[in-house]
DNA sequence: TTTAGCAGTCTTCTATTGAGAGTGCTAAAG
DNA sequence: CTTTAGCACTCTCAATAGAAGACTGCTAAA
């Protein structure tokens, strides 16, 4: 089976282009008019039903117009979609929005959700990723109220962790600064196989207490997982009508509630995947099953060297890739750009 | 006009009961037969007449069951509702999970809204409110990556704030040490005002940066506003069939992601009124006029000095009010128990 | 190879109808 | 005076049928 022919990846195009706009089916004179094809709707459906053969269309029932299947899509997205670059006014103003945030990283990643959620008017998911083995490069003690004190956790890679303790005793700042700093003497840049071989050499009981949940942490650091994970748009995804079956629309909610799922996905995609760039995954079967009808849009930031995440979209099928990927590659750069930069001296 | 009889107050309270457990209009036949009323279907429908006069009930349309209204609703969680105490197991469970949640006050709160989704059976909200007067406890700074700078600051509630910042350059851990102490010393237990008049006996540039943005977070946190906001089991609300249309769950949706608005509900029902317990808000109508149609159960935790936080459900009109009143008031009490039990010394 | 023409197929819309559910009213019974 | 049986009436809901419309696939001609 040879490749499609010209005219074929043509009306593929349009149909695609079509079918995203409208959501409804797409007959043959339909795209022939709409586009002023200089062939005729018998022509347009003679393609059509070479492109079905093929499993890149389908009919939802006998003569009604056809819909891209998810590997007509994928087909569009691979071959056909072309570059469909932000409108430099609206980068200006996402950048503006960046430099406004710029002083407070945290709050470039609400940011970065914000903004891929309301360009792509679909939902996004940014996060924190840490591939690099963890090592300690310091902790902080600080007497919150009570007995409550905030262990404050910094690992080589910048990561920050942070957990309220509630020890056995209220300490003065002095003491638990002193504890801090014993700590940080004794194990700062090891990683968790080093830091178990001094816990011997720890006496203090309550020392021995925060000794424990440091090694808790950076031990869960270890595990390619997530941190925190930034959620925006949901409430675009509901206006698809493809969401308008509730059955689906819970469906695709879970998926975007359920922590363990989010981090699977995006750590099968961006981390061992070594391609850089942007990643399209178009619903879901065996491997990404658990994407069901939606397609998602995911590349990396920062270096792997470095503290780094993930920005995505997630949407249903029916979705303008192209600006899509325009808008995940163009805030992930703008991130890399600032991460890269906030590191530099 | 009187109150309503006794019979009256069965004929509604039974009626919510069988409307909220089926979701369809009540039939005079239906009720009588399913709760073995002693009078007949005819006297049923007599009352059920005269509380749709006083407005508690109505029909979608002539000669159809009849359902609750708002105020239907309203009368029947003050005036009639009894007690629905969460089964014993049930809360043993709870207190098992709280348990293994106890060295992590963060943990407290996912898993309460953990836990309210999953009892409640709709969606939770848990919040940290600060209502007390801001003052500074202590701020410490930490060296990440790079210019990268972690800015801790700790008020006198206990409330924790980070931000990271980014210098100019680079700087050693001693000299942010020793900048922090510079700050601490000036400034520990002052509020916004007295921060503002310190402001001059400062020279260095890098310490005036950090100087504005405590100052900016303090100020921040004498608006009565929520922290970090804590979601849960939204994808619980779309299997209720009020939602089976996407606007209704759309508008739902919007309320939920938005996070002025749950602010202000928060606020407003849990920091204005000073009545403590739990609060029940069913439907919107001009001062909650955001919630629509939906209701709201909702706790403060914790004690009005140590300005703790508030835990809530968020579901239908048709929701089962006396167990989550029940479930709200128990996840409450418990996090009130904790929190004042780490506080302890 | 392309295209006009056309028969055939399937959905969708509208109208109609009948069944069923439940009410309100009335008048009788308690 | 309260309660209740009986009944006419109303309105929804489901099913059916028919007509209109949208496209296709095929065939044969250009």
């Amino acid at each position: 089976m040879s490749g499609l022919t010209e005219r074929q990846k043509l009306v593929l195009a349009l149909l695609v282009r079509d079918y995203v706009d409208t959501a409804e089916p797409i007959s043959s004179g339909r795209l022939v008019a709409n586009y002023h094809l200089d062939f005729s709707p018998a022509t347009a459906r003679n393609e059509m039903a070479a492109l079905e053969q093929r499993g890149y269309l389908f009919q939802p029932y006998t003569s009604a117009g056809r819909m891209p299947t998810k590997e007509g899509y994928r087909y569009f997205v691979q071959q056909l979609m072309g570059a469909d670059e932000l409108p430099s006014p609206i980068k200006e103003m996402i950048r503006h929005q960046f430099y406004q945030a710029r002083h407070d990283v945290d709050d470039w990643l609400s940011l970065s959700a914000s903004v891929l959620a309301q360009q792509s008017r679909v939902a996004s998911i940014v996060a924190q990723l840490h591939t690099e083995k963890a090592r300690l490069k310091q902790i902080a003690l600080l007497s919150t109220r009570g007995r409550q004190v905030l262990l404050v956790i910094i690992l080589s890679s910048g990561e920050v962790h942070q957990q309220t303790l509630i020890l056995e005793e209220q300490l003065p700042q002095e003491q638990l600064n002193s504890m801090a700093a014993q700590i940080n003497h004794l194990v700062a840049g090891m990683d968790t196989i080093a830091l178990e071989e001094k816990r011997g050499e720890i006496k203090d009981t309550q020392l021995e207490e925060v000794f424990t949940v440091v090694h808790q942490i950076i031990r869960a650091s270890e595990v390619i997982s997530s941190g925190d994970v930034y959620r925006d748009g949901l409430a675009n995804m509901l206006s698809e009508p493809e969401f308008s079956e509730p059955e689906k629309a819970k469906q695709t909610l879970e998926l975007f509630e359920d922590r363990v799922m989010l981090d699977d996905l995006l750590s099968r995609t961006v981390i061992e995947s070594d391609a850089p760039g942007v990643h399209v995954i178009i619903g879901g079967e065996d491997t990404w099953d658990k994407l069901g009808d939606c397609s998602l849009i995911i590349a990396r930031y920062g270096s792997k060297e470095h503290a780094m995440g993930a920005v995505g979209i997630l949407g249903p099928l029916r979705m303008a890739y192209s600006r899509g990927v325009s808008t995940v590659r163009f805030v992930s750069d703008l991130m890399s750009e600032l991460v890269s930069e906030s590191l530099s001296n």
